[in-house]
DNA sequence: ATAATAAAAGTAATATTGACTTTTATCTCA
DNA sequence: TGAGATAAAAGTCAATATTACTTTTATTAT
């Protein structure tokens, strides 16, 4: 028996400014297992460094971006024997925030690499540019993974491993810490507006944009945000306000 | 290079129904490293179960308890190459609630086993019956780990490991949860009183117990709790009401 | 019975939230 | 330049929640 393969998954967000859109990465693999399906990015971890090294390193090489301010978070772990087909690997699972969104170029292990728009809803993401959607795992973990080692799948509506568990378990830690550490607003980078914010929120709350009420959201969460000047509007309407987060965030990078 | 042993590390809390005190268990090492040290139950994953399930497992061995409702959750992982001195360890740290607090007996590589009252203040633990107490890693993870390697030690008043570091993890993730998932309460069993309840909250919210005012207590946390009959009192004062947890909480054996 | 105790129950001022309306600053296009 | 459109800020007010506090109730000990 050998030890198993420590691997590291990261979940990597941005929001798309063009669309208002909250964005997960996903990449198309090119070898087995799994083969031509979409996948979260994925790593093992090295010799010599931690794991949350090893996920900035992941993000390093997939988006080719040196950021001096990155904040990554550990999302879980996951261990199911099970979980993975052939030998045993367990999963680190982390999330990582982009203040931005830049292009992507498929590295290694990938046939694709492609930004997909993020909308929870209590039965599926879509995770769609006009593409593709996923359904979520609907049942308790303990019976998602008895059903893993059969399961039936296709490339086009199933993600590889249990990296659809992820991102549900994900969303539900986002949308907890909403309240009190609103980490996904980094995706918005240094400033943001209170709409921008709004459309995060409403996201992971699973509610139209217009259901938050700008005026209410302010007083609600003036606790979290600072002031800190206006939009140069090259659009109608008044400016909107620019604030950041009023705590700093761990950064590791 | 090997791969790192995984090891499963638990933080096992109950609560003391005649002290009225959260407790925390830990074990004297007698083996090293760091021989002679109190450390929290730790164990290693076997080749065909899940962490979670060493996690349980753990529960059972050093408390030799069957309990067949048994909340387990995850904490964090820990994965600084010198977290451990000699060969590379990784750390899957796990809580456990116990609805009661069994006594001890210590088991293999331990030369005892002992609940320790647990009081977190912002400089110290005082994990103590009268005989030890913890200060808090006081840094940011970085640096903690940075001085790991080098630092002196007594088994006094210090923990083995990283623990002391998981310990100030545990109680963070407790208070955060103290709002919407107050999971900590299931160490009071199936029916608790709300000065049970504000006993607990305090020890987190370190605050003194009457800093929570039970009138109000029982006004801002209604949707968590449900009256389900009232103590038969065997002392002065008018009986108090039991409620029980309005949420069921995940159980995994 | 009476005092002591502990917790429930009640109260009123204050603060927060939520639904909604009004005002303001900007852009567009005649 | 000015009217209309647009988008966000700012304001309103009733409903709700929170806080600090007092009063009442149910029990035990003497």
């Amino acid at each position: 028996m050998t030890a198993p393969t420590i691997t590291i998954t990261n979940l990597i967000w941005s929001f798309d400014r063009t669309t208002q859109h909250v964005n997960l990465l996903l990449l198309k693999r090119d070898q087995a297992p799994f083969k031509a399906y979409w996948a979260l990015p994925t790593t093992t971890m090295r010799d010599d460094e931690s794991a949350d090294a090893a996920a900035l390193r992941l993000v390093r090489e997939k988006i080719g971006l040196a950021l001096d301010r990155l904040h990554t978070e550990q999302l879980a772990t996951f261990t199911q024997p099970q979980r993975t087909p052939g030998p045993r690997g367990v999963a680190l699972a982390y999330m990582t925030f982009l203040p931005e969104m830049p292009p992507l170029t498929p590295g290694y292990g990938a046939s694709a690499a492609k930004w997909f728009q993020f909308a929870d809803t209590p039965t599926a993401y879509q995770l769609q540019n006009g593409t593709a959607a996923f359904t979520t795992p609907t049942s308790d973990q303990a019976t998602y993974y008895a059903t893993q080692t059969t399961r039936t799948t296709t490339p086009l509506t199933q993600l590889a491993f249990d990296h659809d568990w992820m991102i549900a378990m994900a969303s539900q830690r986002i949308r907890n810490k909403l309240d009190y550490q609103p980490n996904i607003l980094l995706t918005l980078g240094p400033t943001f507006t209170l709409r921008e914010a709004r459309t995060v929120f409403a996201t992971f709350l699973r509610c139209p944009l217009n259901a938050l009420d700008n005026s209410n959201f302010k007083k609600n969460h003036r606790q979290l945000f600072t002031a800190v000047g206006t939009t140069t509007a090259k659009r109608a309407g008044r400016p909107a306000t620019l604030y950041r987060l009023n705590y700093l965030p761990l950064t590791n990078a």
